[in-house]
DNA sequence: TCAATTATATGCATAACGCATACATAATTC
DNA sequence: GAATTATGTATGCGTTATGCATATAATTGA
């Protein structure tokens, strides 16, 4: 489809990627400030926070990197002091957990994270995010294509503040 | 600040953070199947469509990227034939153009953007569309730190297809 | 006019990935 | 229960996208 050309297409189309955009962007490079790694990197420790003992495949599919990428992933974080390895039930897989260290870092990760959201956020009034919360939350329960999609939309989500989560099958 | 343990803390700020992710993930993607590049190329393809002759150095701080980041990327751009550098007025710079096979992909770019977006927004009504349109454009209003944040918010943006830009003093 | 500033480019290095392959363990099949 | 297949992890090697330090050319301004 050639929308460039339709002069009054409804704009919250485009203003829903400009502001994701930017959000992110923001997110990002406050993590950054944070921790000097890039990529799924800081995706990875909060993932494991709250999945302890996930193997490396299943947090593969999580980060939506291959293999190769994982393993490479876990190598930094394990020469950061940030992760170790540890013996699975599964002879063959790999028991993923966070330090001490770890932990520490995936809470000023995520705090750091909540910043960035609550001062995007600062403008609107009590009931204004009430309204924008509950369309938000409409617009990701449709969004999963699959179960592990699921997990991949919350793998920054500081779970414990997402109250009523709304991927469907995913509230803890 | 620490977040986590206040439990009953506003979710709309979380959702935000969830819903931003999904989408740019999306995007991200869909344009990859389009064009198989990654990080900031894609952007400067768009940025160069709303501002044909640009300078290296301008489109550099709007995909805020080192100067030699900038270089090496419109050297890819202009070996895959989608880029060319041209004289500028100051002798110094160059004017940076894209060739007619690098404003076809850039429409291919928007249109497949768009798609993504308009798939997300699938299920809210017209009206829901247009209460959570003021809601984003009332956020957007208030994010860019500086001039350049402001292109920079609307890097990947179709221009045509955003009436009433939110973003103060961008309106087109 | 000449020093400071600005715009671009290049050599070199690094982070974050992917592909192909190898190896170990588990599951399945016969 | 042995052989085959599937699954999970790791390593060698290559590529893409980036940054830092430095060099060069054009402009500006004192």
């Amino acid at each position: 489809m050639r929308y460039a050309y339709i002069e009054n297409m409804d704009r919250t189309t485009n203003l829903l990627g400009a502001l994701a955009l930017a959000i992110t962007d923001r997110i990002k490079s406050g993590m950054k400030n944070t921790f000097d790694r890039s990529g799924e990197t800081a995706a990875a420790i909060v993932v494991l926070g709250y999945a302890p003992g996930l193997s490396v495949e299943i947090l593969r599919q999580v980060l939506d990197l291959s293999h190769t990428g994982t393993v490479r992933l876990i190598d930094r974080l394990e020469e950061d002091g940030l992760v170790e390895r540890r013996k699975a039930d599964d002879g063959r897989a790999v028991a993923l957990h966070l330090t001490a260290k770890g932990s520490k870092l995936r809470q000023r990760l995520m705090d750091r994270r909540l910043d960035t959201l609550e001062a995007a956020l600062n403008g609107l009034s009590t009931d204004e995010r009430l309204v924008l919360g509950n369309l938000l939350a409409k617009v990701l329960a449709k969004l999963p294509e699959s179960e592990m999609a699921k997990h991949r939309i919350c793998r920054l989500c500081a779970v414990k503040s997402c109250v009523d989560c709304p991927i469907p099958g995913r509230a803890i």
